[in-house]
DNA sequence: GGTAGGGTCTGTAGCAACTACAGGGTCAAG
DNA sequence: CTTGACCCTGTAGTTGCTACAGACCCTACC
């Protein structure tokens, strides 16, 4: 069945497991625009070449570091358009950078309590819980 | 209409306010069983009362904490079975600090290459755009 | 020829943890 | 008696997937 129609790319299987993605992902991305519709084989398989496995690369690794699939979409746009992107992609970065600053901040004042509370719990010789005194009667953390 | 069937306290929306909860929020605690139901003035209003503000309370600062909702259907079993619930409790906030210790280091995996590639495209006197070459070409974050 | 097995296709439902309505009921004040 | 401010229920939307169901299609084997 390679090769029916004179397209020979790749089945959506071997395409993923090469790119260490899920198939129902990649089709999850060719939904919301991440991805561009393959060609079809004949009998409408899906059939995946060079320039498509650049890009799921691309949206990969941006996955990997966090961006949201709408940051995505702005990277790919810059990409696509080609004039002076250098800029405004550094812009959606650097904002996204401090989101995940942010949320390095919260997950550090979290980790700070439950280390806290988890020290306190351990050697069991209070009458109550400190963990649960905690959440009931104890300093907000944010 | 306040103590409308010799039932006293508070409507939904001043429970929240007091809390600095967002009121439909507090509906969905009640729906997923963190929350118990609260009675009903005779036209059917929600009324809450001091033990409700107490275990909402308890809740919106563990999921501060980040807790899930399921860990936190957890903890609050434990406070209402009342037997020994410190070294379950522990258990349960010690597996969860792992978790948020390991979205840390994922993090700041993220944000050193995010700074990183920040950094490059700073003075843009390149020709390429470091971000974008990074995401096709670089290596991988994990 | 028939059938077993693997692949593929579509669309839809589910997850967390909310948030935001729509469309109705109730109540007190002017 | 109408206006406005609450309250009620149920359901749909959000993000980023993941997991089906129910249908094709294609190859291999007997």
């Amino acid at each position: 069945m390679r090769d029916h129609a004179g397209v020979k790319g790749l089945q959506r299987a071997e395409f993923a497991r090469r790119t260490g993605s899920n198939l129902e992902t990649v089709r999850y991305y060719e939904k919301v625009g991440l991805l561009p519709e393959p060609p079809r084989t004949a009998n409408g398989y899906r059939s995946y070449g060079k320039t498509h496995e650049r890009r799921l690369r691309f949206v990969l690794r941006a996955r990997e570091l966090g961006f949201s699939i709408y940051e995505i979409r702005e990277l790919l746009r810059l990409v696509d358009e080609r004039n002076r992107p250098c800029a405004e992609a550094r812009d959606v970065t650097a904002t996204h950078l401090a989101d995940v600053r942010a949320k390095i901040a919260d997950l550090r004042r979290m980790e700070r309590v439950l280390k806290d509370v988890v020290t306190r719990c351990g050697d069991g010789t209070f009458p109550g819980c400190p963990l649960i005194e905690t959440l009931f009667h104890g300093p907000t953390v944010g």
